[in-house]
DNA sequence: TCATTAATTGACTGCGAGTCATTAATTATG
DNA sequence: CATAATTAATGACTCGCAGTCAATTAATGA
């Protein structure tokens, strides 16, 4: 018993320092330009040893992504403990998204356009491979944190009731999303043609949000 | 003068079916997937011609967003010259997004995600190359549209004043982007687990911004 | 101590992007 | 029209890398 376990915590340990080496060469070369046999170097392993524990340079990817998705749904648990009403939830999730974005810029990239990357066509990933099982699981658990986020702020009076909180999850968090993900394509641009910085545009985003969410009159 | 001047329509010809061939055979079975030779043999060309048009693989695919900007920068004049108030135009550029995306969703991802493919970390343009400067003006010329018509919708009431044209075409643009981004990964998801369609989000997120930029009370 | 099983290795294969010396086609020249 | 000069096209070749596998080494059990 002791033994195999012992045989299984290796293993999960050796998983992660490839993990670990991947990870500094794929965000410091990229992905197509770091080789397999500098993988192996740098976990100090030989490449065969590699496929042992992962069956091919996307998979290891995939971990990438993975680790990138436990980063973010901390960050979520976080955010949800930081506020005590909905639309206070609500918007420390937007600022959560935001803060992955602006400490852990390559996970962020890793995490929201891995459908696209690496090798155009959407990375033909194993279904049945528990880590993608569980990366699914976790995109849903994020769903979830704003979906409650929501309901509670009906019921807390705070979100005017006639949103669905399913469907403003959705909206709200593809309308964040999108604005990060063009603030990281253009940022140096907006700040130099237009004197607009990361903020002014995240601030327009959020004030134009809550005004959405909340009863007027 | 002729003769020079046919032997540079001829060179645009193979340059176009050189493109026409490499489109079909990535947009069915993706970028990595598709070798140069198969490039050469669909354009009956030998794979050391194709070298003679096009610097390398990723020039080719970079030609194909130039195809994919052209066909949305004709959406975008349309859809402008379809509405007489500034606000109809702004509704309608948000509509030629989705429109773009339905008719040519290859084109749309080739556009909007080629900033992280082919190859993680993005594609290394040659920001000399005559196309890609193209590129970056088309993009410019699609911000203009925006702002002009918001401007414009200023000016004819149906947008309140207090608006920035440039900051909001750029929160506006991101969100319809990052909405049909989310809907194009999870469409069928949506629909089975939430009876969510397409339509339902986009209505949902059109009202919010509509909303956010008509004057109240 | 030795047999069995598990882990590791790196030389090897196959494939595909990109090159280049050679050949073919066009155009200019006498 | 002949042939020289220029331009276009070819495909056999190189080189690098992902992924494999027979051989070796280490760990565990009898």
């Amino acid at each position: 018993m002791t033994i195999a376990d012992r045989r299984e915590r290796d293993r999960q340990m050796r998983r992660d320092s490839i993990v670990e080496a991947a990870e500094k060469l794929f965000f410091s070369k990229g992905f197509a330009a770091t080789t397999m046999d500098e993988i192996a170097e740098a976990a100090e392993l030989s490449k065969g040893t590699i496929y042992l524990y992962y069956k091919n340079k996307e998979e290891i990817y995939v971990a990438i992504v993975h680790r990138g998705m436990q980063i973010l749904i901390d960050l979520f648990r976080k955010a949800i403990a930081s506020a005590s009403t909905g639309m206070g939830k609500v918007k420390a999730l937007g600022q959560a998204m935001f803060t992955f974005y602006e400490r852990h810029p390559r996970h962020f990239t890793a995490v929201f356009y891995h459908h696209e990357s690496p090798s155009v066509g959407p990375l033909d990933v194993d279904i049945n491979d528990p880590v993608v099982k569980e990366l699914v699981r976790d995109g849903d658990e994020l769903y979830a944190f704003s979906a409650d986020a929501i309901q509670g702020g009906i019921g807390d009076g705070t979100i005017r009731p006639g949103v669905d909180p399913i469907k403003t999850t959705y909206v709200l968090s593809s309308m964040i999303l999108g604005l990060i993900r063009t603030v990281a394509v253009e940022e140096q641009f907006l700040r130099q043609k237009f004197n607009l910085t990361v903020k002014d545009l995240l601030q327009e985003a959020f004030d134009l949000i809550e005004h959405s969410l909340t009863a007027h009159r």
